[in-house]
DNA sequence: TCAAAACCTACTAAACTAGTAGTATTATAG
DNA sequence: CTATAATACTACTAGTTTAGTAGGTTTTGA
């Protein structure tokens, strides 16, 4: 029940871009010394984030990555599901809470069990913008959420 | 961001004794049959709750396990942290909120959503008793958990 | 003493994780 | 027009985890 290094890096280095001015492109290099996360391995992460709609990016000289929209319109669900794939608990729920083509889904006493927790986990990560975790460490310096 | 089979498992082994008459012992060969698992491989599940004081056994001819608690006084929370080791969704949390000894916790920005999404994921299962499971069932016939 | 059960340990194929490596492409400065 | 600095793409890999299987040991009741 553990988030991957693919979720993890790609919500610390949008916080990161989040953090600086909007306006100009940051190489990779620079997000990765900044975070001390290997650049090639960001490489790989970072063509789900532009797909997804959440970077823009500019080539060559000079080049690098933006947010392209503002943080306080894209949350933490939106990122991770992009990264990991969908947050489900078990896979019978990676398409959804809808779609679930499971043989045991009518008998299965404990399928309610996770889409609770399915949609909790969701909703929760939905609530938190990139813009809620920048003004979080400033007023509480580093404190829990209160939601 | 999964729970595995060991976890998804014990809870429908648990479900499955709690629905029987508490009194006696069942085999693992028939719990195995009616829930479709495989024998051999919940008897590497097994030893986990009874150790963790969920299961009680029999030895020898008709043995076999029983719930040693009330199913109300067990919860999904309780089985899943025997069987999963930790619900947290980073390792940096495993030994507790409290007990965080990532060299990087001081700077973190996004540790506050991880220790939000820890608790959340923790008081939800904690919540949902094994009795709760089997009322639910019996009332709503299969739908969704209203927490 | 036989059979049926739990108990224990070792092994394994497949998938996943967390990267590294190398090359191709694009864009700007000079 | 070329050197350089950046992203983009694809392949590879060591290590770990998952989801079991296999086989033998111990306990207990008939």
């Amino acid at each position: 029940m553990k988030i991957s290094t693919k979720g993890r890096y790609a919500l610390r280095m949008l916080v990161d871009l989040a953090s600086r001015d909007r306006s100009e492109y940051v190489a990779l290099k620079d997000i990765a010394a900044d975070q001390e996360i290997s650049k090639k391995y960001l490489e790989q992460i970072v063509p789900l984030l532009t797909r997804g709609g959440i970077l823009s990016t500019n080539r060559g000289y000079q080049g690098g990555y933006r947010l392209s929209r503002d943080p306080s319109s894209i949350t933490c669900g939106e990122i991770l599901r992009l990264t990991e794939g969908s947050l489900a608990p078990i896979a019978c729920l990676d398409n959804g809470i809808e779609n679930n083509d499971c043989e045991r889904k009518a008998d299965c006493m404990t399928l309610p069990v996770w889409v609770g927790l399915t949609r909790l986990i969701n909703d929760y990560l939905d609530g938190i913008t990139l813009q809620d975790i920048i003004d979080q460490h400033q007023t509480l310096g580093g404190d829990d959420y209160v939601i």
